[in-house]
DNA sequence: GAACACACGTGAGCC
DNA sequence: TGGCTCACGTGTGTT
């Protein structure tokens, strides 16, 4: 190995004082407080911390960029998606909040920690075609994203579709979708698996 | 200065050659890559890049946290804000007996006159170009449909909007517009002008 | 050539 | 004890 000379050498170089040496080690220093302080302040700005690693922290900041993305993509995605159906056909459609059918059993279920808590699920049919789906959730954080994502998941025709709320209540939506009297059953089963897979997925550990 | 004895030490310490140091070496080499990479992947993150520095590359980072928590915020306070205005009265909306509404009605009507009376028309305005339009009247037959066809009239970008209505009580309509907020008087005056047009139409009462 | 940024090997401290 | 993380001073390369 060639340790001995690089040992040689720093012996030399301390041996002869050089008079700038001590600048460049001022200067290494401050260059290393700077980095060590915006890692700092980046660790401030993480919510969630696993470790306090250097590496660590950079990994978290990664994954919460990541996540903040994903997130102001489906809401920029979503607004679009708005926007760009309000004006289809520069027609106004109107979301009609009128259920006239006949109730089916109201179902539940989920009701642990997990993100997406259903209080009441309803499918009934219309004519024409048209099924209505009548989801009741507790509101909480994301709950919207991800009910878009499950109607989203359900590959179906949705005619139109809304989701209401009050400052303190419920979420409420309203799916108007295209399927025949007999597919109702099948796509209230479809909702509670993609509902339920979606809560296991999210939060497979949850104190 | 301890200089002395600091490079006293070192020498000491290299020439006894301890076995475990060259384990010590790739280990750290290991965890220089580590940050290294991480940084690196944390920079690809990040749109707006200043320098290739570390530091720069954390502050990076840094200044697009905050804008995008700055975004987010923005976007959550703007929900919070249209679920709260649309929803001022706060009263139960869940407890809605929904009487039948025909969705097969003919849209062609005004074979007989059922004028659309309004008990409150309010015009607001939001951030980010959008006017609320509430809309409150009486609730009779065709109402809806006669509501639909004003609304469709303006000939404007509708966001999204409702109908909401309650056993015995008024007619509820919630319309979020896209227009400016020099508009919203305009606008006022365009729905109340439609109105007033549509009933002189449907009912003509030859006075 | 001065300023800067980085990688290196190493000692200290902490589980 | 051994594994780890960090700060340090230093050599080297780039601007």
């Amino acid at each position: 190995m060639e340790n001995n000379n690089y040992w040689e050498k720093t012996i030399l170089l301390h041996e002869d004082s050089s008079p700038d040496a001590s600048k460049n080690i001022v200067s290494e220093r401050n260059r290393r407080k700077k980095l060590k302080d915006k890692l700092f302040a980046l660790r401030a700005l993480v919510p969630k911390i696993t470790k306090m690693d250097r590496a660590s922290i950079v990994k978290d900041a990664i994954e919460y960029i990541e996540e903040l993305q994903k997130q102001d993509r489906r809401i920029r995605g979503e607004i679009l998606e708005l926007e760009s159906k309000s004006s289809n056909k520069n027609s106004t459609h109107i979301d009609l909040q009128h259920e006239s059918f006949d109730f089916a059993k109201p179902t539940t279920l989920g009701y642990h920690s997990s993100p997406v808590d259903v209080l009441e699920l309803r499918v009934s049919s219309m004519r024409n075609k048209t099924v209505v789906v009548n989801l009741t959730c507790i509101k909480r954080r994301d709950t919207i994203l991800k009910l878009c994502d499950i109607f989203q998941s359900l590959n179906v025709k949705i005619i139109t579709a809304n989701i209401l709320t009050a400052s303190s209540g419920p979420l409420i939506s309203t799916a108007f979708i295209q399927a025949d009297e007999e597919e109702i059953d099948l796509l209230k089963l479809r909702i509670e698996t993609a509902i339920a897979s979606l809560n296991n997925r999210d939060s497979p550990m949850s104190s």
